[in-house]
DNA sequence: AGCACGCCGACT
DNA sequence: GTCGGCGTGCTC
């Protein structure tokens, strides 16, 4: 009120404006009028009001959308911190075109560190002046050894290289000893130096090396694909190229999927670089968040090996992008603003002039297709780095070779192990089923336990005398009794899960200590020290499930036995060959990086697949170039039927409750996808579904307008960039 | 997204 | 009689 009035009565002609964009899910910026004596330049992290509150918004460029004179409210304050460069922002606005986001709440990915933008408060510190206290105590006097140099000191770290307490200090300090300083606050982490402790690198790996930093040299933009088993030495060419960059006093970035941040990542780096990298993640501390946000964005900080959201970070000059297991589904962002960090990496790369490097032991299919058409420069590293050995691979055709009756290990596969465990080396039974069996059933009536929430079956875990939900939770206890016929004690379980496996091996090897690994027995910590045990010997024979996949080196481990390779080639994923073979390269390459001989056996009732064969040969490219069999074709859901597409706008939880709805009223629908709005389109682009769309979100409105623009303009505005990064699947089956 | 407002049902 | 669920509208 008072202000419109003090602007009818003064009204000031030339009232600046600027586009500011707020984290809020509007078209574009709104705008803010500029009070005198501040300046506000495209990419100035500022405040302002927004309704009843004040929020962190950026500059924008661009012309000004006329909006009311009288709403213009203004900008409150510019913080003191490097504003967000010109490629960042053409960044900000591509993703949210391309991922059909609002372009303030991608900007807010990018200003996710509340405090950082005002500078990091001086940290109080002490310099000795030269004075000698009256009373030299010895504990004085060692204190005086370490400052007497004449550099500055904070308290606690005087006191703690002097050995001393701070009462020392302070009484020192109270005599006139050491004046006071402010010092600037320390870096988070030391910078790495390029040429610390370089690999040696031969052959291949040198080659490869080489064609990388030539990219980094050029410092244009280029995209390479690093492809070679585990253990070929892809993370040290990829950190010669970082060595590069960083002699051209450039930043780098390395991308992980989160469950790849590991300590032993993080002291590979230390080994070759002096340093660690600075970390990015989603549980690092909010104090942490705001330094390695702030000192990035000044350059103190050279190197980031961070989870996808590290792509927002604001790098003064950024000179490389390394995405390491580029194939891994945990690049792709499925809350609000849904991308894929590999491909916006690569966006990212191209709008800022610089190399990207994507990286995997197991390329996507879309990188695949991309390399071969030439777009990305393919690299392949064809041996293991060093004396590493490869893993001897073979397939148990279980058809020829089967397990005793009640069993489930292959005869072969029993010896094996056998033979392992009596050389004293480490067998890993790798079967991707947790629980103990994925069906229970009544011999005498044939009921199945389903959940009564979903359709999937219920998984018996016999450790916790529970039958489970894997799809969405639901647990009851084993019950005695069949719920249909009555029958006591005749319910029998059907197939194998680890705990069952674990039973098996037991009963063959009682001597034999047996560990079993699986995401649902105890936490992180406890899975860490099991881990841990293991390396150190401390078992005989592991089984496990997907999480002995990632990451974790087992030095004496000789023989890894796969249960079922088939799990998940049926499952009507699309992706299912392309997953399986993935995660079995993974699994098999767990053996064999000491040195030691290793093996690895598959069982198999389908060793002609081409998952298995090039599992066995080694082969991934005949793998990616293979013509589809009639047996994958049959394994895909059901095209060009009814399929039914979620959308939810909001949450995923509530999209998966209609569709337990749904599935219910199952003749008309014949298969259910969920979708978040982002991949909705693309679906439709490949046009091989009759949709029955059921939109779900928090709106009508919203919703309505989403749907609308989904089907005019969708498709159609969609197709060009869409089919660069994402493949059909139809291409690849 | 986050917040206020306003409308109806179920409770101290 | 109020408390609080959620549906709707608004933010330069």
């Amino acid at each position: 009120m008072k202000e419109d009035s003090h602007d009818l009565l003064f009204p000031s002609p030339q009232k600046r404006v600027v586009p500011v964009l707020v984290p809020m899910p509007a078209p574009g910026p709104y705008s803010y009028s500029l009070p005198e004596g501040m300046d506000a330049a495209p990419g100035a992290i500022v405040q302002v009001p927004l309704g009843p509150r004040k929020v962190i918004g950026v500059v924008w460029d661009g012309g000004q959308t006329a909006v009311d004179a009288r709403k213009l409210r203004p900008v409150e304050k510019i913080f003191d911190c490097p504003p967000l460069d010109k490629p960042m922002r053409r960044f900000i606005d591509w993703v949210a075109a391309y991922t059909l986001s609002p372009p303030g709440l991608v900007a807010r990915m990018a200003l996710r560190a509340p405090a950082a933008f005002d500078p990091d408060p001086m940290v109080e510190g002490l310099r000795f002046c030269g004075h000698v206290p009256e009373k030299l105590t010895p504990a004085r006097q060692k204190v005086l050894d370490m400052a007497g140099d004449g550099l500055s000191w904070t308290k606690s770290g005087l006191a703690h290289a002097a050995g001393v307490s701070s009462s020392v200090i302070e009484g020192l300090l109270r005599q006139g000893v050491f004046e006071q300083v402010f010092l600037p606050p320390p870096p988070l982490v030391a910078p790495p130096q390029a040429d610390y402790a370089p690999h040696r690198l031969a052959g291949h790996q040198h080659d490869a090396a080489e064609v990388l930093v030539d990219a980094v040299r050029a410092a244009r933009f280029s995209v390479a694909l690093i492809d070679g088993v585990t253990g070929s030495g892809k993370t040290e060419v990829y950190f010669e190229a970082i060595a590069e960059c960083l002699r051209q006093g450039r930043q780098a970035l390395i991308l992980l999927p989160e469950i790849a941040l590991t300590t032993a990542f993080l002291d590979r780096f230390h080994d070759r670089f002096g340093s660690k990298p600075a970390e990015w993640h989603s549980d690092l501390a909010t104090r942490t968040r705001e330094k390695v946000w702030r000192q990035t964005a000044t350059g103190e900080i050279r190197v980031v090996a961070g989870a996808r959201s590290a792509l927002f970070l604001p790098f003064e000059n950024l000179g490389l992008i390394i995405v390491d297991e580029e194939h891994d589904p945990a690049f792709k962002q499925e809350d609000r603003v849904f991308y894929n960090a590999r491909d916006m990496a690569v966006v990212r790369a191209r709008l800022g002039n610089l190399p990207a490097v994507l990286v995997s032991a197991t390329p996507s299919v879309e990188s695949q297709v991309n390399s071969q058409q030439g777009r990305y420069q393919r690299i392949h590293l064809p041996t293991r780095y060093a004396d590493a050995a490869m893993p001897d691979l073979h397939l148990i055709d279980m058809r020829r070779h089967p397990p005793e009756r009640g069993g489930f290990l292959s005869p072969l596969m029993l010896r094996a192990v056998q033979k392992t465990i009596e050389k004293k080396q480490q067998a890993l039974l790798f079967l991707n089923r947790r629980g103990y069996a994925p069906l229970t059933l009544c011999r005498v009536c044939g009921h199945r336990f389903q959940c009564p929430d979903c359709s999937s079956w219920l998984v018996e875990h016999r450790f916790r005398g529970q039958i489970q939900c894997h799809q969405c939770g639901h647990a009851e206890p084993t019950p005695q009794a069949c719920p249909e016929c009555g029958t006591l004690d005749h319910l029998v379980a059907c197939g194998p899960g680890v705990e069952r496996i674990a039973e098996e091996v037991e009963r063959h090897f009682p001597e034999a200590r047996t560990l079993v690994l699986s995401s649902d027995l105890g936490g992180v910590k406890r899975l860490r020290l099991e881990l841990e045990a293991i390396a150190r010997g401390e078992a005989d024979i592991v089984i496990g499930t997907q999480l002995v996949a990632k990451g974790h080196n087992f030095p004496l481990m000789t023989l890894v036995g796969i249960v079922d390779a088939d799990v998940g080639l049926a499952n009507g994923d699309p992706r299912a060959a392309e997953r399986t073979f993935q995660l079995l390269s993974q699994v098999t390459g767990r053996a064999g990086r000491t040195g030691l001989k290793s093996h690895g056996l598959l069982q198999t009732y389908q060793p002609q697949h081409p998952v298995m064969q090039a599992i066995v040969s080694g082969d991934a490219q005949a793998f990616y170039d293979r013509e589809i069999t009639e047996r994958e074709k049959a394994a895909l859901p059901p095209f060009g039927r009814l399929v039914s597409i979620i959308v939810s706008a909001d949450s995923r939880a509530e999209a998966e409750g209609h569709a337990r709805q749904l599935r219910q009223a199952a003749p008309p629908v014949s298969g259910i996808m969920l979708l978040g709005p982002a991949e909705a389109p693309l679906a439709m682009i490949r046009g091989r579904h009759r949709f029955r769309l059921l939109v779900h979100g928090r709106r009508n409105s919203d919703m309505q307008g989403f749907v609308r623009a989904m089907l005019e303009n969708g498709p159609k505005e969609r197709r060009s960039i869409q089919v660069q990064v994402d493949v059909d699947p139809q291409s690849f089956l």
